[in-house]
DNA sequence: TCAAAAGTGTTCTTACTACACCCATGA
DNA sequence: TCATGGGTGTAGTAAGAACACTTTTGA
């Protein structure tokens, strides 16, 4: 009797970025069967003994070079499909990652080229990745609504308006700018001032802000379109 | 070269119900080691050519006797540290289940007991079960605000009344009962009218309805407490 | 006729929308 | 001085909170 079928365990990283004024996902062009030089998400084999969230954090700083620390990293959810991989059972537990704008990453282990492609144009990647990507997008459009996870996207000091594309880029969407500033300074502990402005967007110098330590937007940004 | 480390995969069930005006979690005693003896939640392995989702299915329905289609049946998240299980690598898939009032289950293949338990009062179970459940239930909590998932706790037909013992049994806070009457039968889709009426919660008859196609609450159920 | 729950109407307040308007800088 | 974006004020509107009040049954 089988008491304890065989399978492996993956972890897959769908890294969202905003680059360009488009939100772009990580792809990896594959080193190795299968689908050998076919673009894919990131990721690769949990180790014996490591954790799911350390395989991640683990597998997302190989393949961007990108201290963790500075880095959104949440589970998304897991894909077990029987024939997903032609090899054997393989069960992937997806990552969401969320980053500010990185340096074009450098070709990884198992990866022989890496870059950055808009997520409308990332089609027909390996495996089940396109359903992979598309429910991570989904899960950064609907956590910009109640969390601050918009600041993920932002560097470390980030003006109103950097903060206000974010949500024009992910969401596809306009928002009134005088609105928009009202609502997020206004909400209690999202930005912490530091005191200094810049003229970089242009125009009348703007506040800089750091992330504060809110964990939810109360109330919600509101999400017309 | 270990290329392919070896996991088992689970799929383990929160399933909730509402029972004597409490929110219950189904709990099983294990027949078998490890924790023998000990309660946890329902679950098993996943077969070798069995995806995720039918796996989820198969096991509440070995452990509760339950027609899945009338369960709300989705993914919860996958937990996999390294000695989760003290037998071998075990990465499970959770599910969170959502029925109406059911029978007292019976004891399935590996479990010794079955029973339904308030889930203020399920403590200690096996493995990493706790935080499984509470993982569970705060997701049920978190999606009652913006779907109809409520519905999933009723009978077939259901009174407004009814429905709204669920979200105030769910939150643990006092709902007023007219405005939540007007907000449920202003949402669009939310319930469709059986035409019927029943009286079965005392006083003046009430109407009877049935779960609408609507797949989020347009807008949210306003969660104070 | 009374208790109990269903269901409606109304007032008050909060928060979003839209947009007029002023401010502070670089070119 | 003018274009550009930062930021404030304010009127109108949608929706939640609180609660008075009427309706329809069983006991």
């Amino acid at each position: 009797m089988e008491r304890y079928p065989i399978f492996a365990v993956t972890a897959d990283l769908v890294v969202l970025t905003i680059r360009d004024d488009r939100l772009c996902a990580l792809v990896v062009r594959r080193g190795e069967a299968p689908f050998q030089g076919e673009w894919a998400l990131p990721g690769g084999f949990v180790r014996p003994d490591e954790d799911l969230d350390r395989a991640a954090a683990r597998e997302l700083e190989e393949e961007t070079g990108l201290a963790v620390g500075t880095v959104h990293l949440e589970q998304l959810r897991s894909y077990g499909a029987p024939a997903r991989d032609p090899r054997q059972r393989v069960v992937t537990v997806a990552y969401l990652a969320l980053a500010p704008d990185l340096p074009t990453p450098k070709a990884g282990t198992d990866a022989a080229d890496a870059r950055w492609v808009p997520v409308e144009r990332a089609r027909s990647l390996a495996f089940d990745h396109d359903a992979i990507l598309a429910d991570g997008v989904e899960r950064a459009r609907a956590k910009l609504e109640y969390t601050p996870l918009a600041t993920a996207f932002c560097a470390e000091e980030f003006t109103v308006a950097e903060l206000r594309r974010v949500y024009e880029l992910v969401w596809g969407a306009e928002l009134d700018p005088r609105n928009f500033h009202r609502k997020v300074t206004g909400a209690a502990n999202l930005l912490v001032p530091t005191g200094s402005t810049t003229t970089r967007d242009g125009g009348r110098p703007a506040q800089l802000f750091r992330r504060g330590t809110a964990t939810t937007l109360h109330p919600p940004m509101p999400r017309t379109a």
